[in-house]
Parts: structure tokens; sequence; C-alpha cells
DNA sequence: ATTGCCTGCGTGG
DNA sequence: CCACGCAGGCAAT
């Protein structure tokens, strides 16, 4: 999966947005990311499984608006304590977190790998310690340098150093769809309090769901939350796995994301199309 | 679907 | 403490 493919994909879905008035047509849409009409489709297959026009319909605020009616409540009786567990997609996630206060005894001599890898949504920048991962970004251009600079800026004691196939290996993982492949992820990270329990909260979303923050803030007991949530939200140092993707507005629109709002709505797309194949 | 006003909250100084 | 800004909500159109 070249990492042209997705941008592609990317072009295609700000394209869309902006001229969600006048609903292009499948071939206006490839012509606009200079396609022909049958690589736009084959292009989509090879992406999502599902045809272009199938895909389209995941990004229509009815669709949204339906994911949300559907998903109800978030499960939160999990153990209290810093660690909850989800199933997403076919893999599971445990989030350890401790605070920046805790980190500044404990946090010497860690030791973090990372590494740039090729994910269906772009570029990954993954860092994990021997304590999980904890860094979960996606890159373009002109930020490749800001995923490691903040990495270094969150864990200031730790030993910093490249490697790339053990990233490599992991970025397979996660973003590997198939069944068979039942993986755990440990995740570590640093967050105030409110943020920490924010994230456990998103943990528990599952794959092809959505919230809004409004059922994220009743999820957690604080119903007039909602901003504060977004907040915490948006401070979500792993992508894709903290689920962050699955949180938009109640309106059904897609909503603000750290890496661009059309990868948030290609993340739910293709997690439809992939969850409806099961 | 789009605007504009409103909110309460955590965060950082 | 207090001021700030927010990846939001809601009502009106």
């Amino acid at each position: 999966m070249p990492n042209t493919h997705y941008e592609k994909i990317e072009k295609a879905i700000r394209y869309i947005n902006e001229n969600s008035k006048t609903q292009p047509s499948l071939e206006e849409i490839a012509g606009a990311v200079s396609l022909s009409p049958f690589h736009f489709q084959r292009l989509f297959r090879q992406w999502a499984g599902i045809s272009p026009k199938r895909f389209l319909q995941f990004l229509t605020i009815n669709h949204a608006k339906k994911l949300l009616k559907d998903s109800s409540v978030i499960d939160v009786s999990f153990e209290i304590g810093l660690s909850s567990q989800s199933r997403l997609h076919d893999h599971f996630v445990t989030l350890e977190a401790v605070t920046p206060g805790q980190f500044k005894n404990e946090g010497r001599d860690m030791k973090i790998d990372y590494g740039i890898s090729h994910s269906p949504f772009g570029s990954v920048f993954i860092g994990a310690t021997e304590r999980g991962i904890c860094q979960l970004s996606f890159i373009s251009k002109d930020n490749r340098r800001d995923s490691l600079k903040s990495l270094r800026d969150a864990w200031p004691n730790a030993t910093i150093s490249e490697n790339c196939s053990r990233m490599d290996t992991l970025r397979k993982q996660i973003f590997n769809t198939h069944a068979e492949s039942n993986e755990k992820f440990h995740l570590f990270v640093q967050g105030s309090n409110f943020q920490v329990k924010v994230w456990e909260s998103l943990v528990r979303i599952s794959a092809g769901k959505a919230f809004s923050y409004q059922q994220v803030a009743n999820s957690i007991a604080l119903p007039s939350g909602s901003r504060a949530v977004a907040n915490a939200i948006a401070k979500n140092p792993i992508g894709y796995l903290i689920p962050c993707h699955r949180v938009i507005r109640s309106t059904g629109v897609i909503g603000g994301y750290r890496w661009g709002s059309e990868r948030k709505q290609a993340i739910l797309a293709w997690e439809a199309a992939n969850v409806q194949n099961v």
C-alpha cells in the first residue's frame, strides 16, 4: 500500500467536502484527483475493499448520525485504576498511564524506540518504550520533525533511538485487519487525571461506532463538560489506538482532528467498510 | 445546511 | 487564584 494511495483518498475527501453543495459525480471526483474513473474504482477497492460509491455513503452526514444513534452508551464500568481493556478491530488494547508528576520520579533511564512507517492513512510516527507504545502520530511532509520533537518534549529524560524495523513490525500488527491476528497492545501514556479518564473511555469505543463529545462527557459523569472533553481528546498522544477519531460532533459533522479532518473521515469510513465485512 | 451566540470546563500563567 | 480558549452545543433561520 503505497503512500500515494492514501494521498489520493484524502484529496478526494477534501474535494467532496468542498463541493458538497453540488453533489459531485464519481467521474468528477475522479477527475479532481487526476485519475480515470476506472483507476478511481480500483484504488478504492484496493484501499477500502469497497466501491467508491459505498465509500461515499460512509462520508455523509446521515451515516454519521446513524452511527451516533446506534452507539447508545459507552460502557465505563471498568475497574477503577489506570488500566482498561478494549477490543479494537481484532485486537486488544490496554492503557497504562502516569501523571507528569509521577513520571518525574520514575522516568529516568527509560528507553524509547521510534520510527516512521506507512499506514493505510499515510505515514505514521510510532514511539514505544519497554512498557508500551507511547506515541502514534500521522505525519505529512511539512511536519516530519514535529513528531520526534514532541516525543522528546514529553519524555525529556529518556534515551531515544531510531528503530525502524521494530516500528514497521508494530505498524503491520496495528493496521492489520485479518481476524487471525488477535494482537494485544499495551499503551503507556502520560497525562492529567482528567485526560487519562477521557482517553480510557475512548479505548472502550469499538471500531465501526462513533460517539459525540457530549456522549463521552456523559460517560465520565460530567455532562456539562463536552468542551473540556474535546480539549482532552485533542491532546491524545496515541492516534488510532486511542480512537479519538470515533468522537464526532452531535450534529453528525465529523469535526476537527489533530491530523486533519479528512484523515478522520478516511479512518471512520475505512472502519465502517471493514466492520461490515466481518 | 449554515450562522451566531452561548456554555462550562480544564489548563497554564 | 483568575483569565483563557476550546477537535462543542444549540436554537434560530
